[in-house]
Order: structure tokens, then C-alpha cells, then sequence
DNA sequence: ATCGCAAATGCAAATCAATCGCATTTGCGA
DNA sequence: TCGCAAATGCGATTGATTTGCATTTGCGAT
């Protein structure tokens, strides 16, 4: 039982259940965004546990976290699918190669000042954003196409 | 018949079909993104034609376009549905209220030498973006909440 | 203009992600 | 330790999208 769990769910007053506690357990260690399913899958397959978690208590679970804004909701491209990443509270963005669809992570962001001009000439109260950037990385262009 | 469309088939080679012509002719109409099940009903609406069109054929309609890059397919927020909007081939982006989820075109963007800069230290190739700003939209601001 | 046939469509059934209803179980405060 | 509201398991359901197959249609060759 991780203690620093424990604490951030009771910082955010969520009852601290196996489930749960498994599941964000899980999304720190992930470096990337993943999906409910393969939360789920990963579970399913820690024989850590025996006690398997059911998909939709992933899923309210997920809700859930969300809603408390200690994980966050992506979905990518055209996928339509949501990934689930733990709230790291920096702020990201991606960059996705287009061949293998490696998703790898951009720190800094150019978009401050703009926001700014945009909430004053549209009046919109701008609240965040979200940038993902494609290409080829470096590995897909050396093997050609 | 637009002889226009007609002509953009041409140049894809899409092979012009009633339905294809009345789906294109819609979002060209659209000044907004739009999903699959409110272009069938707008055409399903339309009494300038007698024959409905089905929905899964405005489903396959629209996958082609996409193919041929006649039509820009999103999926905007959390929504798990996509929305569709004719590519007039000029790079922009949307500004989405929480509140109300609509959507609006921001023509322009802040990113050109950002890319640049990006490219050359993360040596991907950088071919696009998707850039989403969310906030809330001067009416609903006045509505309160 | 007509014919032939590959490609496109209609329709219904299937699939996939996500949600919900309800009976059972569990964590946590008294 | 007890009681109960909240959480979970499980199966059924929804909503968006896709697919299989029989029928229809557009377009190039005649």
C-alpha cells in the first residue's frame, strides 16, 4: 500500500479502494497516455493481485479522476479512443510521429503570449489548450519512406 | 449539378455519384465542423431530392474524402464522435467554449517558428499541428457559471 | 445511345468504446 | 466491531462507426 497514494486521495477526498489505489498506481508508472482497455489488461495480468478489476469500474474509476483532475483525458489524431495519463501539473504538449505513432513529450510551450492577444480580441475566457505536433522522428526517416 | 464538384471528383478521381455530390455540396455549405449523423439528417431533410441517403453510405462517403484529403476529419474535446469539415486548404484553427462546445475558427497561427525551432532539436521532420484553445465564449460568460 | 461490369449503395446485423441498472461487497466513521 | 453509504461486479444497453451481402448505378467501351 503506497503511502503517497493514500495521501493524494485523501487530499482530494477519494475513498481509498483497491481498485482505485491499483489503478493510479499503474498510470504514474506509465510514461505515456494509455487507454482504458489497456489499463484494464494490465490488471488483469498483474498476478500481484489475484482479484481482477472489472472494465467499466476502470472506466468510473477513470471518470472519476478525471472529474478531481488528478488524471487527464486525451484522445489523439483520429482515434477515436481516450487515453489516460496521470496529472503530472506540468504543463506538455506532444509531438506524434505520423509512420510508427510514437507519442514523445514537449516541454515548454509557445503559446503564453498568444492566448493572451486571442481572449482580447475574441472576448472568449481562455481557459487552456491542447497542441499536438506531427512529423517523422528521426528513426522512421532514416529507414526511408 | 455543380459543375465545380463535378470537377473536384475529376481531379481525385472520385467517381461522381448523387449521393457523394449531395454530401460535398453540404459541407462546402457548412461553415463549421459537422458530424456524420447531422449531415445525413440535413440531407435527409432536404426535399430537393426524393431519395434519402443512407447512413452508412454518408460513413463511407466520408472516409474517402478524408483519404483524398477533400475533407478534414477532427474529434474536438472529449467527444468520442468525429466531425467532418470541407479542407478549403487554409491553416487554422478553433477556439471551443466548455460551456455551450461551440466552435469557432481562429484564422491564423502562432506557430510557424516554433516548428522550426522544433525540428532542428528534436530532428523530427514537422509536418502539422492540431491546435485546440478552450475557454468560455462571451455569452455563456454573461449567463453566469 | 446502349451494354456490361466494377464500384457504390441500402439495409440489417455486427463491432467497439463507453455507460448504466441493479444486486452484492467493502471501506471507513461512529 | 457495526452499519450503511459508496464502490464494485456483471450483464445488458447505448451511441458511433463498420461490415457483409444483395441490389443498383455510373461510366468506359462498343
Amino acid at each position: 500500500m503506497n503511502q503517497n497514494i493514500v495521501e493524494l486521495f485523501k487530499a482530494n477526498q477519494i475513498k481509498n479502494t483497491t481498485q482505485r489505489h491499483r489503478v493510479i498506481e499503474y498510470l504514474i508508472k506509465c510514461k505515456e497516455p494509455v487507454t482504458a482497455e489497456s489499463i484494464y489488461i494490465a490488471l488483469f495480468e498483474d498476478d500481484a493481485y489475484e482479484d481482477k478489476v472489472n472494465l467499466s469500474t476502470v472506466y468510473r474509476i477513470l471518470d472519476l479522476f478525471v472529474k478531481q483532475s488528478i488524471v487527464l483525458r486525451n484522445s489523439f489524431g483520429n482515434e477515436h479512443k481516450s487515453t489516460y495519463e496521470f496529472n503530472r501539473r506540468e504543463h506538455k504538449h506532444h509531438l506524434i510521429c505520423v509512420k510508427c505513432n510514437k507519442v514523445t513529450s514537449i516541454k515548454g510551450c509557445p503559446l503564453k503570449a498568444y492566448e493572451q492577444d486571442l481572449g482580447n480580441q475574441t472576448h472568449f475566457k481562455i481557459l487552456e489548450h491542447r497542441l499536438e505536433i506531427f512529423g517523422v522522428c528521426p528513426s522512421c526517416q532514416e529507414r526511408g519512406n
